[in-house]
DNA sequence: GTTAAGATTGGGAACGTTCCCTTACCGATA
DNA sequence: TATCGGTAAGGGAACGTTCCCAATCTTAAC
């Protein structure tokens, strides 16, 4: 059916070590065996068979990457589409292609899946349990893991500096002659939105104000936001201005108070983090600390092939810095 | 380095056919064999080879997509990224992966590489010339248009019924007394705009309303949409209402009239196509056609798997239909 | 004219599977 | 006991490359 090395060797009247030779561009030949060579593969409309390549070389050129949370996939999820935009096109741009998986597959598990496809290695942009990577490191398979880290020796990662840029947050606020600040956020069970905790109480302290109990935690969505700042609202002293750990609760909640016919930011003042796209389209746009994705993409890519091309003494954590972004909420 | 299936025979005291029926779960082989297979298989952490197979059965498993525009990949485009994540998460649920392409690959076309790669079929999620298709046609593999259609025999799409949903969304204008309606789209040679001007237009003329030079085209993004408003808005007579072909634009377009000090919908009443995120977001939130992005992901994976498997007298050519959405803006 | 170095080429094993073909085995039937 | 049918298992080629090693051919130096 496809042409192979073969028959352009038989076409072209030379071996197929002087095909190979040519086509991989290795190893000596002639001029004309080139001529040959090159005329005959084009004459018979040959395309290299990347996977009789992969199997003798033991590279597939693919890098797997998985992106789910709670067994959903978050292709479209507002923070990690531009991430994995750019992690798909800065593989490409390095010679490498992406493939996806999230946990719907048959059977197994999607890293199961990728390793029996041979990936060269594995990106992980999913909330993910230690034990999973220690199991995947053990397998001498490069792995990176993107917007969160794990306390293994060993195991690249790229985050922001959560802390800081939550600690810029707040201080904001704070800058703003607000001392009353609540905090609403995802899963502290997930190392970024306990960092930004940490972030905010830290800023808080540092400031001599006094921490109380205006902190409310759910699952990371809009309607969640929504959900926590009504509470909020509702409790004995409403906050005058609230960090949320992330522009997607901070929408949520803008709409909660908006329903509550209180105004921004003069009633309430409220910032996000993460700079999506949605923050600034929304009437006040969101202010926020931006975090940027496509760097990180970047970076996560630029990491996994230094691990796989064994490049020494690189920096394995990476920590990526957050910028304050004041828009109309402060 | 990973075992393989002759280790597995050695350990086992079998011969690799017989491991291999096992680990396939084909033909015939006794209790005993099938136990101490498993048990070899286990001890020595096997892996299957996903390449090795692939090279023997000549089937990878794998789907290429194919997703940029203008050498942008639009992976976290508002639009195309639900569409994606169900094209992801619809092929592993399947059984079949999905290698990602954009044009960013260092030499030659992203098609070509995923030939390379070999994989079963292709899904092109992206505006794409005509005479491309009819090159990788002829190559023999199998592929499916999303979101686009072409004049070629045998190449299967699915897509929206722009005409329709267009028709609908002016429809919906002319019920809520505007007569005066414009029209503002991404290019026309993409051939889903083309369709949705066919739909504005035969609105308009089936009530009676006579077709003015109200129609602005560009490209299709939020930026345009604002400028493209503009434009309307200076004009010697501006439009009481406006059909924007798609979601973005017409954001940009509530952008413009805000800006101008006019009120929506009582001023100036607007209506998008795509019924994207965003739409939710942005007050006042966005009447829009719904398009709905999963069935189109999901519709996809099955055409192309048909094609694949050489299915007989399935339909080639899917238009999906659309739904009026009706929010703040009309 | 012989020799040797260096360039070019060819042969063939190997990568890890699948699957066709043969052989071995076992109990049953004649 | 010889033959048969059927199940189970093994041997080996093939998939399309790469790459080591050996063979051949040039060319130039002596």
């Amino acid at each position: 059916m496809n042409a192979t090395i073969k028959d352009i060797a038989k076409v072209a009247g030379v071996s197929k070590s002087t095909v190979s030779r040519v086509l991989t561009n290795s190893g000596r030949f002639s001029e004309e065996s080139k001529k040959k060579v090159l005329e005959a593969a084009e004459k018979l409309k040959y395309t290299k068979n990347a996977l009789a390549r992969a199997m003798k070389t033991k590279e597939t050129k693919n890098l797997g990457l998985i992106v789910y949370q709670k067994h959903k996939p978050i292709l479209s999820h507002p923070f990690y589409a531009p991430v994995i935009e750019a992690i798909v096109e800065n593989s490409m741009k390095l010679g490498y292609s992406i493939i996806i998986a999230t946990d719907q597959d048959i059977k197994g598990s999607s890293a199961e899946l990728l390793l029996e496809k041979r990936v060269d290695g594995i990106i992980f942009a999913s909330f993910i349990d230690p034990s999973i990577i220690i199991k995947y490191k053990n397998q001498r398979i490069p792995l990176v893991l993107v917007n969160n880290s794990v306390d293994f020796p060993g195991v690249s990662y790229v985050k922001f500096n959560n802390f800081m840029g939550a600690y810029e947050a707040v201080t904001h606020l704070i800058s703003k002659k607000h001392t009353d600040i609540g905090f609403i956020s995802g899963p502290l069970t997930h190392r970024s939105y306990k960092e930004r905790y940490y972030g905010y109480l830290s800023a808080l302290k540092d400031n001599g104000i006094k921490v109380e109990k205006k902190v409310r935690v759910g699952n990371s969505t809009l309607s969640e936001g929504n959900r926590l700042m009504t509470q909020l609202l509702n409790s004995p002293q409403a906050p005058t201005a609230v960090f949320a750990s992330n522009d997607m609760m901070a929408i949520g909640a803008i709409k909660a108070i908006k329903s509550n016919k209180l105004a921004i930011p003069e009633d309430i003042a409220i910032i996000g983090f993460d700079n999506i796209e949605h923050g600034k389209l929304i009437d006040p746009s969101l202010s926020t600390i931006d975090a940027d994705k496509e760097e990180m993409g970047k970076k996560a890519v630029e990491l996994l092939i230094k691990e796989i091309n064994k490049d020494q003494g690189f920096q394995r954590e990476n920590i990526l810095p957050t910028k304050l972004i004041v828009r109309e909420t402060t």
